[in-house]
DNA sequence: TCCCGGTGATTAACCGGTCCAGTCCCCAGA
DNA sequence: TCTGGGGACTGGACCGGTTAATCACCGGGA
């Protein structure tokens, strides 16, 4: 039996390098008052020692936790197949790393049930501010935890975040730009498969594509509202392919229900994109794996999420944020998109 | 200006309630010597003030943080992709939940990587324990987490995992479920896309795969190898379709490749399921939404992921645990299996 | 020679809980 | 009346860091 196996502590450390807990605490939080000799050699024994400061102690000290929490709010199997989260989270993740920061995941499956989530995270200073996404017209959210005072940058519109410091894609120039590059195709009866109704940024791409429409004197649509779920636009694609005048182009609101669609036509026997052209949003890897392709709006989800992070960052610091959008979704055309061959009506 | 707000911590708790620090601390962790009536007034007065126990206050008293890791090591747009993390998360977070336990999760990029987190993640004591997947042969996290001393749980055959606890799914005998259905429904040439060469799981299934082959009297075929991108896997298919003696049906390691598969079919002319089979793995609800429906061998993920929760307390209190498989993924037959009606060959 | 300022280090008081050794009190039994 | 025992609760040490206050020391200018 040789030692006790005494777990190192900064004290050993210290005792080690003949230094004072306080030294080494000043070494490992690179502050200045110490000689580069002491440095290097607080250094070396902690590495010979395998120690790090114990991070529950340090954020007890500091009180600020080095932790940030992301709930996320939709059926897991949804998510799953929603490739934006996976990648918006490598974003936020990219930048968290760099500050030695981590993240905080948790699945819920209600509103309700993240605030009670966030609440708790803040009360029991589990994390030192939060990212919420998916904001509703009047988000239920807004005023629990403004009140609570928890540091959050929400990312939606700010019209949705209600004061919240927000950061958002401008989904209204992007609907513009799908609508308008069908109809220099030549389609006419252009129509959407939507997300959820109560989902801000839902109702936000409804408004202006129906606006735009209207802007090319073309026929407005009636909506279609998904869930976001495959299978539901898949109905929905069938609804509108059912339809006495159906729709020569149709723009979906992720690429899960627009593989869908993809499947629906070739299921109906509609060719794409001979007889109809199909649109994707929030382009991944997915579009490039059907046949043929999907043309899709596509955004850098990665970059958005380190971008969230980093004004969480400041949020957090106390430094002045002001809501800002980032890059506009742009177009890639693959092979679901052509003009009009075959007259429709 | 009112009172100046001072964070409330059990002290104020304790005073408000008229009792000391350590009776509030009973109370909050339901341990015995207190009054019912104490007990009461204690969580009132709690409620009243919005006090919840501060959980790094907590974790360096107990010494046991109320947090497990999980590091995934693909790339970011890779595992969007995959829909079974996702649901696996889902699963883990389940059982976290009713423990009031969080998941940190971080995406990494090498084993290196993951190895350099999970031994900073221990030292520092941001988890009590880690969920460890993707094992590969000879895998080098073995070594260095072993002796490290970090309670984990190994997602993979115990002849992957080096004597970490472990659970996982019987592939081999899934592999040979699929082959013999594929078999039984008339063909004869057989192939197989697997996920990377080095991956434990790959190489079990791979072998199973030519066991069952050859136990069919079937004729072996090269095997070939992907990363799981969705890209390899049609470009893997499109490889297959070339040769002089084409597959009649093919499985596949995942669901993206899959479905990438039939996307190739379709360009290449090749009807599916006529002349050609397609078998995917980890069943997702992507399979239902191509045409025709993907062919799946199955299993509940979400399941799987609480199991392996399950697990990896039991290891952090000490408990003994077994290695031991959970349910085998079982097929769900769909459009794009038949039997043979083109004679090929 | 004395004083002064700066560098490099120490000291000790926190941070907000947990936990254990006691203290106090009340009631049953001798 | 005294003793013993158990339930209810308190006090304070501790967990492992951070940080403000303090101090020893040294070289240089008056």
């Amino acid at each position: 039996m040789s030692a006790p196996a005494q777990r190192i502590t900064i004290k050993e450390v210290a005792a080690a390098a003949g230094v004072s807990k306080g030294a080494v605490s000043i070494a490992f939080n690179h502050k200045p008052g110490l000689s580069e000799a002491t440095r290097e050699r607080i250094f070396t024994v902690a590495r010979e020692l395998g120690w790090a400061p114990n991070s529950s102690a340090r954020s007890l000290s500091t009180r600020r936790p080095d932790t940030i929490g992301l709930a996320l709010c939709r059926p897991a199997r949804l998510l799953g197949l929603e490739p934006f989260y996976m990648d918006f989270i490598s974003g936020i993740e990219s930048v968290l790393a760099e500050r030695s920061c981590s993240l905080l995941l948790r699945l819920v499956s209600s509103l309700d049930e993240e605030i009670a989530l966030q609440e708790a995270w803040w009360r029991e200073r589990q994390v030192g501010g939060s990212i919420l996404v998916d904001f509703h017209q009047d988000d239920p959210r807004i005023a629990p935890l403004t009140s609570l005072g928890i540091p959050a940058v929400a990312v939606g519109h700010p019209d949705l975040t209600g004061g919240i410091p927000s950061i958002w894609t401008d989904d209204a120039a992007a609907v513009a730009e799908a609508v308008r590059y069908l109809a220099a195709l030549g389609h006419r009866r252009i129509a959407r498969v939507g997300g959820p109704a109560g989902l801000g940024h839902s109702a936000i791409r409804e408004r202006a594509f129906q606006d735009t429409l209207r802007a090319l004197g073309l026929p407005p649509t009636t909506p279609v509202a998904t869930g976001f779920a495959g299978e539901e636009g898949a109905r929905a694609t069938r609804s509108l392919l059912l339809r006495p005048e159906r729709p020569t182009a149709i723009v979906y609101d992720n690429d899960i229900m627009a593989v869908a669609g993809l499947g629906v036509a070739a299921e109906m026997g509609v060719t794409v994109p001979d007889e109809l052209s199909l649109l994707a949003w929030d382009d991944s890897q997915l579009c490039r794996l059907t046949h043929p392709t999907l043309s899709a709006m596509s955004h850098d989800v990665h970059g958005f999420g380190a971008e969230v992070a980093r004004e969480l960052f400041d949020v957090i610091a106390g430094r002045p944020v002001r809501p800002r959008p980032v890059m506009t979704p742009s177009l890639t055309p693959r092979g679901s998109t052509a003009s009009l061959r075959t007259a429709v009506s």
